[in-house]
RNA sequence: GGCAACGUACCCAAGCGGUAAGGGAGAGCUCUGCAAAAGCUUCAUGCAUCAGUUCGAAUCUGAUCGUUGCCUCCA
């Protein structure tokens, strides 16, 4: 049974889909005017996490993120550099699917486009002006939210105590906290034709609009960084609650952030580092490592000593299973070792995801292997055991995505490595430590490094 | 000002009323020519502070201190 934090109700509650054996799923994706970053980053994997481990439980997961391709950003960005602003969205919506793949983000079922997307929600602006709860301001198409008699459930915010923004949407509103559901077209600005005149959709619609279409009025999961609680979400929710009659979403999850310094992380803050940049540094397992020994819904800090940390624990592990794998040969069996480590794994991740204690269980497992490991006959039942850690731990990466991958030298590398391991080999047998020694350095210092076991030399990539 | 979240060892971090998981660092040991890797042992009578509830509290209640987030574009 597994059990989630429900932001709408503040509790954790058990998860029933709206369809027996099947979740629907929508996240917020990337507004495309730059490449994303690393905070970004632990969203979409947290997310990915969720979805895997749905899947995992048996579920068929419909997964929906959203690629919002017109907004402000996208505007200054396009003037700025003088391209359209349909140029900037393709390029980052290329760039968004490149760090997607590297960081082991499984793709999700849609990508729907904002632009692509604007009749239908011209449709349901319309339709809450029927009802008479958006109203026409010169163009713009405020949202009342004097209408909605709901309004702030999600975020636990009242009217009266919201502080008025310096910066709010200009055009006359009858509350300030109305929103736009239509912006009116400025000077230079793409447009698309509508009843109000030419304009471009307010951003809490797209989501409104593109989550129904992809998955029904209501549905299972919303998800998206904590910040997009207020005013995001609950817009959201106001919109599509008013136009449908319906409740909008069963469970919203919220992901905290990735601070620097105990400081949110922020493109306007200007504190930031893409996803791109550390994963020049650091593998995608890395920063997976780093963001899911801590649970979802607490802030991580983001410093270099634990990214090197988190590396470190990757590398440990995936040493223990390609060693494991070495001495098991073709996995087969070990029921009894798998059932044990899942079912521990389970009570972890059944508890609102709880990714700390499903890597506590790999490190067991982890740590199990490698006590096996040091034995030099491996009887009947070790080998079983050996095994059954095995398949746990690959049951586990493929929820969590934290096995390094295996790599790529081919044959003509490994001939050469077996003539240079040979060479020092025979330099050990004399006694030539200087030269031996020279030579582990020499490899250590192009990436190679070479441990002397007991079972013989081995060589390994960095 | 309103609304939230959080404070657990040197560091990171689970824990959600039954007597402190896991990782890193440190120390000692085993293996080893050395190094590395790995293993073993060790490392919080205590969970911000102070009261209270309870047979029993890191866990519940209240107060205090501290940190952060949201209320405005934001993951």
């Amino acid at each position: 049974m597994i059990k989630i934090s429900n932001t709408l109700t503040r509790k954790k509650e058990t998860f029933v889909p709206l369809i027996n054996g099947h979740v629907s799923m929508y996240v917020c994706g990337p507004t495309v005017y730059d490449f994303f970053h690393i905070g970004n980053a632990r969203t979409f994997i947290t997310f990915d996490m969720v979805r895997k481990y749905l899947e995992f439980s048996g579920y068929k997961v419909t997964y929906v993120m959203n690629i919002t391709d017109v907004d402000d950003k996208i505007i200054e960005r396009a003037n700025k550099e003088g391209i359209s602003t349909k140029e900037v969205a393709e390029k980052y919506t290329e760039e968004f699917f490149r760090d997607v793949e590297a960081l082991k983000i499984k793709k999700a079922t849609f990508y729907p486009k904002a632009t692509e997307h604007i009749e239908e929600m011209l449709e349901l602006v319309q339709a809450l002006e029927q009802k008479g709860i958006a109203y026409n301001s010169d163009g713009d198409v405020f949202f009342d939210i004097s209408k909605d008699k709901n309004y702030g459930k999600l975020s636990g915010k009242k009217l009266e105590n919201l502080q008025a923004s310096e910066r709010s949407e200009q055009g006359d509103k009858k509350n300030n906290f109305d929103f736009a559901l239509w912006k009116s077209a400025k000077e230079g600005e793409p447009f698309w034709e509508s009843p109000w005149g030419n304009g471009r959709p307010g951003w809490h619609l797209e989501c409104s609009v593109m989550s129904s279409k992809y998955l029904g009025e209501t549905f299972d999961i919303h998800g998206g960084g904590i910040d997009l609680t207020f005013p995001h979400h609950e817009n959201e929710i106001a919109q599509s609650e008013c136009s449908t009659g319906k409740p909008f979403v069963k469970y919203w999850m919220h992901a905290e952030f990735l601070n620097i310094n105990d400081e949110k992380m922020s493109k306007s803050l200007g504190n930031f580092f893409t996803a791109r940049e550390v994963l020049k540094k650091y593998p995608a397992e890395a920063i997976r490592m780093l963001f899911l020994q801590k649970h979802y819904k607490s802030p991580i800090n983001y410093e270099v000593v634990f990214i090197e940390e988190a590396k470190n624990s990757v590398e440990k592990i995936t040493n223990a299973y390609r060693r494991g794998l070495e001495r098991a040969g073709v996995l087969k069996g070990g029921e009894f070792a798998y059932r044990n480590r899942i079912e521990d794994f389970k009570i972890g991740m059944d508890d609102d995801f709880n990714t700390a204690i499903g890597i506590s269980i790999v490190f067991n497992s982890a740590k199990e292997i490698n006590l096996l490991l040091e034995k030099d006959f491996l009887s009947e039942e070790d080998l079983d055991e050996l095994n059954g850690e095995l398949r746990f731990l690959e049951a586990a990466d493929s929820i969590l995505g934290i096995l390094l991958p295996k790599s790529e030298t081919g044959d003509k590398f490994n001939a050469l490595m077996s003539v240079v391991l040979k060479l020092r080999s025979s330099l050990r047998d004399k006694k030539d430590w200087e030269s031996s020694d020279l030579l582990r350095k020499e490899l250590e210092n192009i990436g190679i490094r070479i441990n002397d076991t007991s079972q013989g030399t081995k060589w390994d990539l960095k």
